[in-house]
DNA sequence: TTCCGACAGTGGGGTCGCAAT
DNA sequence: ATTGCGACCCCACTATCGGAA
């Protein structure tokens, strides 16, 4: 198959609004792959690649050489320069990707050099991903989506299993199982603002356990080899020994574990997340590292235990295997009630002790690997401020022509200025986007590189905001986690807005 | 007919490792 | 030695479609 065909969809995908014709595109391109080519053509059109990366980002697609007129570049011919470009390493390796992708680029019209672009900066937006993909495989193959999901869910590579699918139909789909060692796309929680409202959206009693802020991990142990993998499936085995050890201590050697990894302070209480991340992303010297910065790893749920798949099985009946198969020490702790007062103390003490917030499951619901499901609600305290709006960029995509992230400051009393602590784009409806697009662009001040407008600092903006911690980007040496606007407060002036030093006392 | 679940999009700060400067 | 880039860790929120109620 040609690239041109798979472009050719990706367009007459992004210009159908209604989902059922995304998917009926989608699948109408399956139809008619050949099967050496599904994996491709399904990677592609789902913004994946069979490489994963290939170290080739924006950056590296600037200059790109002319288009040709015809289209002759065959989905493998890009597969085998996705592969030579990702084998590229060492001194000069620069110089050389630069030439693959020259090569590559070189071959392609202007319609396939576009659609390449997207797919390789991981900003397809043709409105349909993943989820729409496995529609149109169950589509095109014949098989209930519900098989497609299953099989996804435990093969974890949505190419395969569609490529299966449509070689085989719902018999191939049935042919995938669980396997130890090879990941499971992890269940996530959706949130809840409060307790109270947790509880309803799960309908009580429900089980409480202590959201910590670390790193989701997944370790699966098949006698005596371990293995741990991240949220997106990668492996970090290599950087988390303490994990390895604490698996083979247990007593069984058939199991798929869900946890986090965090590093904890002598007294018990979390490091900042910052701590954490920097441990886990280290790779070079892991056992000086460890050293400094232990890891202590907890468990809180439980896929297989003793060679015993638990997908299916309930929240309550997957933690009594958990039970049975780890020590108290490497649980995460849990809590079942249905009493809001109860759960709300529960919730008060896991932040005095200095973690992220609570984490409110339903005892009845099963596994939902890789969905967002219902069954998982995460409940986390919200901080807010009243910053000053010093400077505003131009949107992307479906916010062309708005004005839409926010750089926000805090008043510095002292030089009578603003301090920036970061920026945001998050809790703007379409009305406050053009709202505050007229408003920003009223108060333009001084020269715009054409992207970035600076302001006059007269606007207050409510912000809500996770924590705030400590930067190296910013002036101030500290930056707002997940900030989002709650409102705008067109009832306060800058000089009653919040100053530097407020935001420094909620620094821990 | 209305409601709501699932998805996709729009970007945020921070960290590491590597190659180029 | 520093900087830029790619990849990946954490992520919140809104709009939209279409099936559920």
């Amino acid at each position: 198959m040609l690239l041109i065909d798979v472009a050719r969809v990706s367009e007459e995908v992004s210009r159908t609004s209604s989902r059922l014709g995304k998917i009926g595109h989608l699948a109408e391109l399956l139809g008619r792959v050949r099967s050496e080519e599904a994996e491709l053509a399904i990677a592609y059109l789902y913004g994946e690649l069979p490489q994963r990366q290939i170290g080739v980002g924006w950056r590296s697609l600037q200059d790109l050489p002319a288009p040709r007129q015809i289209a002759t570049m065959t989905l493998t011919r890009v597969n085998d320069l996705f592969d030579e470009i990702k084998r590229q390493g060492g001194a000069g390796s620069q110089a050389a990707r630069k030439a693959l992708v020259g090569e590559l680029f070189g071959g392609l019209t202007q319609q396939e050099q576009a659609f390449l672009i997207r797919l390789l900066s991981g900003e397809l937006r043709q409105g349909a991903l993943e989820g729409a993909m496995i529609e149109a495989v169950a589509k095109a193959s014949g098989a209930p989506s519900a098989e497609v999901r299953r099989a996804l869910t435990l093969r974890g590579w949505l190419p395969a299993v569609g490529a299966a699918a449509l070689a085989g139909g719902v018999e191939a789909l049935r042919g995938f199982h669980v396997e130890v060692g090879r990941p499971v796309a992890p269940m996530l929680a959706q949130s809840a603002p409060s307790m109270a409202a947790a509880l309803a959206k799960v309908g009580e009693p429900a089980a409480l356990e202590w959201k910590i802020d670390g790193i989701r991990v997944q370790a699966h142990r098949a006698g005596e080899t371990v293995a741990a993998f991240t949220r997106t499936l990668d492996d970090i085995t290599a950087q988390v020994p303490e994990l390895v050890e604490a698996v083979r201590a247990l007593p069984y050697d058939d199991l798929i574990l869900d946890g986090e990894v965090i590093a904890l302070r002598a007294d018990g209480r979390p490091e900042p997340f910052q701590v954490t991340a920097s441990r886990v992303a280290s790779r070079v010297d892991v056992a000086k590292m460890r050293a400094k910065t232990p890891l202590s790893v907890f468990f809180f749920d439980a896929l297989r235990v003793a060679g015993r798949d638990l997908l299916d099985l309930t929240d309550t009946e997957r933690h009594d295997a958990l039970r049975a198969a780890v020590p108290d020490n490497l649980l995460i702790p849990r809590l079942t009630t249905g009493d809001v007062p109860e759960a709300e103390a529960f919730f008060a003490e896991v932040v005095r002790r200095g973690h992220e917030g609570v984490v409110v499951k339903s005892p009845k619901t099963p596994y939902a690997a890789g969905r967002r499901g219902a069954g998982w609600i995460k409940v986390k305290p919200r901080h807010t401020l009243d910053l000053v709006v010093l400077a505003v960029e131009w949107g992307h995509g479906r916010r062309e022509g708005r004005l839409s992230n926010l750089h926000l400051g805090a008043r510095a009393p002292e030089t009578g200025g603003f301090v920036m602590l970061g920026k945001t784009f998050k809790g703007l409806t379409d009305e406050l986007l053009a709202w505050q697009t007229e408003r920003f662009l009223a108060l333009a001040d001084g020269p715009t590189d054409g992207w970035t407008v600076k302001v006059r600092p007269e606007q207050v903006v409510e912000v809500a905001f996770d924590a705030v911690q400590t930067s190296s980007r910013y002036p101030g040496g500290m930056a707002l986690r997940f900030a989002r606007v709650l409102r705008y407060r067109e009832d306060k002036r800058a000089e009653e807005a919040d100053t530097v030093e407020t935001v420094r006392s909620l620094m821990f």
